[in-house]
RNA sequence: GCCGCCUUAGCUCAGUCGGUAGAGCAUCUCACUCGUAAUGAGAAGGUCGUCGGUUCGAUUCCGACAGGCGGCUCCA
């Protein structure tokens, strides 16, 4: 049997009058189901992807869509959330509908039920499911009126709402997932109807598009259940979400699971345990991390760097304590938008005192301690500020979102017209930041003003604000995603947001623009005409969080840190006692080049130590046998197992020291140029 | 904060249908001295997260709290 050729986007197919697309497909020989499962359509005039079976105009012209592409597998995971719907008011009658939107790698569906669901209902409906698709149901689209729909659905008082919300304001509440439900006018509703007998079995309002039948759903699993407000509102009931992921073929699918455990493995909350690097002890309290010596090594090294850039940025190094009197807060505007997430005040000689959660008012007081000139602007003051925000408890994670964390926190003075330059300046010093310690899996967002009451100041200013961090913004050429009402009360902000090994994205470094604080702390400085003029702050953090960078960086690196910031850059391994002098000998001279170097002299075997040291992702592994000893020689093994023996001792220290100053991302031994060096073993 | 689930040795996990517990790894001791991912033997290690309730008796059942996990909401 020969593969027919898969289809692709390229080639379009006209749709005769009085045919379905399906029918048109077919006659012009794309295999509707071909090694990437299912094909999809889309009709080229609206560019809407439409279902496999429904006849679009007639005459209208249709692009098949591999179902490997985005579009293809929004369909599939459609009509996987449709399967499992189905599925739940079978297997449990009276549980009302929600949503069920096709989501990045997957979909889910949410559900009003009697009881929240349990990991066995979710076995229980994977089986459930199966049987639906391997049914091979008709998916049959239906348009409908309103009063229609809103005859059939009495009993579904979420879809009604939907269908209430269709002729309202349209963009109400866009990102809620809504109007994934209810796209156009015109509402649809979907039947399965049973293959043989054409008898309509389920029924849901939904917009489409699906495939033509339940079993070319080629693969997909149900991953967890949770709880979500309705609509994503926090004053809403909550619904009991189910989440599943679908896939064009089995592989794809396995290839998706064999991804989320690698993530697994690289989840930095596990390596800080497997590598000794930090903890969260239940005795000092949730989100507040100890760092052990592992991980100060690498805290340090991030301090150092950070400290040393800004420095050569021309910043100052200043320092503020962590608590301070209520008023301050109620100076910066801070108190009233944070209260409730800063730790309580403590009573101290009848006043209050607060626990920091920002450094931003204490810098400003440097600022206002004497006169400033024009002449000393732009004016930089930059500290490592130890900040204690009281999260909600269900929030905190791991690294990434921790109670107790220290901001390389940084507050540039500058005129307005400074303004532009310096935020460039900034923008460049924290890609250059990202690009050294190896970062790439990243994305802009610019966060601006959005509807309501929590934004102080006028609109000219926010525009304006605004304005100037766009533009420096796109001219990095980066992914640049808007973020509306993500600002800060005080102005908008420009954000670096990292993904973690599971997906999720963190917003590491931030620069936001603040005409505000200035204002209300009555800063000024001394223009050259004499006149008194007030300064705008440029708030910026290049890590972000000391702890949340580190957590994204441990991830990234799967715990093997690049040479410089590896906390054990070396382990000496002797292959008897005998060399554990020599070796450390060895030691000491690396030492002396400011190298961290251990030499394993505990009782294991050379292989338990070269596993050990493997598994701690240790750098460079210098193994000494009498052979090396007698050479003055050591022989290396990377971590990536390959080998190099028999190198002078010297040479040995030359290459681990100028690999560390490389500040290299991956080892020598996966470097070109060293490659042809390397001694396969 | 909300919903669900979880908490047994440093780590990963068994187990007790209610009669106070086990393994592997790690740790320590001894022997072995070995050429690129686990040498062997032995020892030590736990008021079974905390507090309360039910019970003759609770690690086991119930409740509260704390901590964790997955989402939701939030994130200066």
């Amino acid at each position: 049997m020969s593969t027919p050729p898969p289809p692709t986007a390229a080639g379009s197919v006209r749709v005769p009058a009085g045919t379905t697309a399906m029918q048109a497909l077919k006659d012009a020989g794309v295999p509707l189901k071909g090694p990437d499962g299912a094909v999809v359509v889309r009709h080229v005039a609206s560019g809407e992807l439409r279902d496999l079976a429904w006849a679009p105009d007639a005459d209208a012209d249709v692009d098949p869509v591999p179902a490997a592409s985005a579009d293809g597998r929004a369909v599939i995971r459609h009509s996987a959330a449709h399967v499992l719907a189905q599925a739940v008011q079978e297997l449990f009658p009276g549980t009302r509908l929600g949503i069920g939107p096709p989501v990045e790698n997957g979909f889910y569906y949410d559900f009003d039920p009697e009881r929240p669901f349990t990991p066995e209902d979710l076995t229980a409906l994977e089986k459930k499911m199966t049987e639906i698709v391997r049914a091979g149901q008709n998916f049959s689209r239906r348009e409908i009126s309103d009063a229609d729909a809103q005859a059939e659905l009495a009993h579904e008082p979420y879809k009604l709402e939907l269908i209430g919300l269709k002729g309202g304001a349209g963009d109400d509440g866009a990102d809620d997932g809504a109007s994934v439900e209810v796209g156009g006018a015109q509402l649809t509703m979907y039947d399965n109807l049973d293959p043989r007998s054409g008898e309509r079995i389920w029924t849901d309002l939904c917009r489409g598009p699906h495939l033509p039948r339940t079993n070319t759903i080629p693969a997909f699993s149900l991953t967890r259940s949770a709880a979500a407000y309705w609509r994503g509102s926090e004053k809403n009931p909550q619904l009991q979400r189910i989440y599943g992921t679908a896939w064009e073929s089995k592989d794809a699918h396995k290839a998706y699971l064999e991804h989320l455990a690698e993530a697994e493995r690289r989840d930095h909350r596990r390596l800080g345990v497997e590598l000794d690097l930090f903890s969260f002890p239940d005795e000092i309290g949730s989100g507040l991390v100890v760092f052990h010596p592992k991980g100060g090594v690498v805290k340090l090294e991030m301090e150092d760097y950070v400290r040393r850039r800004h420095l050569e940025e021309g910043f100052d190094y200043v320092g503020s304590p962590h608590i301070a009197k209520r008023g301050l807060f109620e100076t910066s505007g801070h108190l009233p938008y944070y209260e409730d997430t800063m730790f309580p005040a403590m009573e101290v000689d009848n006043g209050e005192y607060f626990l920091k959660a920002m450094n931003c008012p204490m810098h400003n007081l440097i600022f206002r301690s004497r006169g400033r000139s024009y002449r000393e602007l732009p004016l930089r003051f930059f500290e490592f500020g130890s900040v204690y925000r009281y999260e909600k408890s269900g929030v905190v994670h791991g690294l990434t979102r921790v109670r107790g964390l220290t901001q390389d926190d940084s507050h540039s003075y500058v005129t307005p017209e400074q303004a532009p330059g310096e935020v460039r300046h900034l923008l460049a010093f924290v890609l250059g930041l990202l690009r050294d310690f190896g970062l790439d899996d990243y994305y802009l967002e610019l966060s601006t003003r959005g509807e309501g009451e929590k934004f102080i100041g006028s609109d000219e200013e926010w525009a304006i604000a605004t304005s100037v961090l766009e533009e420096a913004a796109r001219e990095t050429g980066l992914e640049l995603v808007p973020d509306p009402g993500g600002a800060a009360y005080y102005g908008p902000k420009i954000s670096v947001q990292a993904r973690d090994a599971i997906g999720r994205t963190w917003q590491m470094s931030t620069i936001q623009y603040d005409f505000n604080q200035p204002a209300r702390f009555g800063l000024e400085f001394s223009a050259a005409d004499g006149t008194r003029q007030q300064p705008v702050m440029i708030h910026s953090a290049k890590f972000g969080s000391l702890e949340r960078f580190f957590g994204v960086l441990t991830e990234h690196y799967a715990g093997a840190f690049p040479a410089w910031l590896a906390p054990v850059q070396v382990v000496g391994i002797p292959i008897t006692d005998e060399q554990v002098p020599y070796l450390t000998d060895v030691a000491a001279t690396l030492r002396q080049h400011g190298v961290r170097v251990e030499v394993d002299d505990s009782d294991d075997r050379m292989q338990k130590k070269i596993r050990t040291a493997s598994k701690q992702k240790i750098p460079f592994v210098l193994i000494a046998g009498a052979t090396d000893a007698e050479a003055s020689a050591v022989s290396f093994r990377y971590r990536d197992g390959s080998q190099r023996n028999g190198v002078p001792v010297d040479e040995a220290v030359q290459q681990v020291v100028a690999w560390i100053a490389s500040r290299a991302n991956v080892d020598p031994s996966a470097a070109d140029e060293q490659a042809a060096t390397v001694v396969a073993g």
